[in-house]
Formats: structure tokens, sequence, C-alpha cells
DNA sequence: GTTTTTGGCAACCGTTCGGTTGCAAATATA
DNA sequence: TATATTTGCAACCGAACGGTTGCCAAAAAC
């Protein structure tokens, strides 16, 4: 079972979860209530998020409010960094960015 | 079948495919050389790396060179951007990142 | 104390995924 | 022309994915 950032964020529903979550913590229920699924299946996505630490927990009496943790994006954003000069400068082409992936290779 | 940008880079292999191709466009079998897998493999990542456009092909004789285009990641490194506030300036929490998801939505 | 609400867990189901093998088409080489 | 190389396509396989239903435990409400 692959369970890594990258796939995490692979699934269209979980990142609207991952969205509604940096708004403001949300339990289970309050959050399938925004979507057109079952509890349960936002569960699974939730528990998902979790084992990549996507999102943490905090229970609250018999409810669990579910907390968006920013800092496990920064892996894609790390990766993304190479490739976002290839758009962002003026540069268009390799140069830099063929330097960047080279140290990262060694 | 989705077929969108993050879906793509969600396997580890794709993501090597667009590093190695973004230093130089390379052929299926060139870059399968590179793998511990087959080449029909590298080919079906590849076929999924055409569909969302995150690279393009060219001809020559009976040869496929495959080249990297830069610009279909932005999609991640825009739906990145208001989380990346979290993290990157002084606030991490809300405040901005609140605001700008709302105004996506709207 | 009974009932309702909240939420996890397990089993199941159809589909997709990543991979392999086999094959055919097209180009290059002998 | 015969042969070798490059590549895409189709069929198949086991595993994972996304979802559902059913059930049970714990806390809250009555």
């Amino acid at each position: 079972m692959r369970r890594d950032v990258f796939q995490a964020i692979a699934d269209p529903t979980r990142r609207d979860i991952l969205e509604m979550l940096a708004k403001e913590a949300m339990t289970p229920n309050g959050l399938a209530a925004n979507f057109h699924t079952t509890r349960q299946a936002i569960s699974k996505h939730i528990k998902i998020l979790s084992e990549c630490q996507l999102v943490t927990q905090e229970y609250s009496g018999r409810e669990i409010y579910y907390y968006f943790n920013s800092k496990k994006l920064k892996e894609v954003d790390k990766w993304l960094q190479p490739f976002r000069e290839m758009w962002d400068k003026r540069f268009d082409q390799l140069d830099t960015v063929l330097k960047n992936l080279k140290n990262k290779r060694s």
C-alpha cells in the first residue's frame, strides 16, 4: 500500500477535504455533509490523509475534529520547485533547472 | 477514466520520467533503460503523461522523442498556492489563505 | 435506563492501476 | 529482399482504489 502525499492529493475529493479543513477543523460528519457520498467513504479518505500526516486529529467527547497540516504539502512544493523555474523566469528551457535536478540526484 | 495532472504525478515512476525528460527529450526505449521494468510498462506511463499533456512527442523516423511540457504542472502549482502561504509567511494559520480559498470558490 | 448520535471497523463489489506477455506495423540495416 | 529494431496495441493478471452496507462501541441526550 503506497501511501505518500502525491497519491493522497491525487483524488479530487481528498483535495476538497483539505481545502475545507484549511478553513476550519471539522468532524467526519461535518465534512460528509458537503459531499454526495456516505460518511464512511469520507472517513476512508480521512484515514488516507491521516496516514500521510496531511491531517491531524483532536478528540472532543465522541466527536473527532480533523485539522489540516500544511507542512506536509511542502513535499509537493519541493518537488515542483525545479520545474517551476521553467515557467517562472526568463529561461523557459533547461539551464539551472538541469543543474538543480542533477544536484538533487547526487 | 479520470486523467488529470494530479493523478499523473501520483506515481513515482512517472515523476521520475518527467524529471528525465526535463533534462532531455528521450525515446521510450531510452527511458525504459533507466528502469527495472519492461518498455511496455514505461510506454503506458508515457501514454498517461501524454493524455494530460505533461509530455509532447516528436517523430524521427521510427523513433519517438518525448518532451517534457512544464506548463501543465502549473495546475498543481496553482492549487498549492493558497496553502503555500500558510508555511511561507509570518502567518501560519488562516487569514489570507481563507480569503483566497473563498474567492476561488466564487 | 433507553435512545440517539458519532464514528471506526470489516466485508464486499465493480473499476482502475501497474505490470506482463504476445503480436503486428513501420522503419532501418544486412 | 530478408532481418533486426523500435514502437504501439490488446489481452490478461493480481493488487489497490473508491464506494457501499452492516455492525458495534462510546458518548450524549432523553
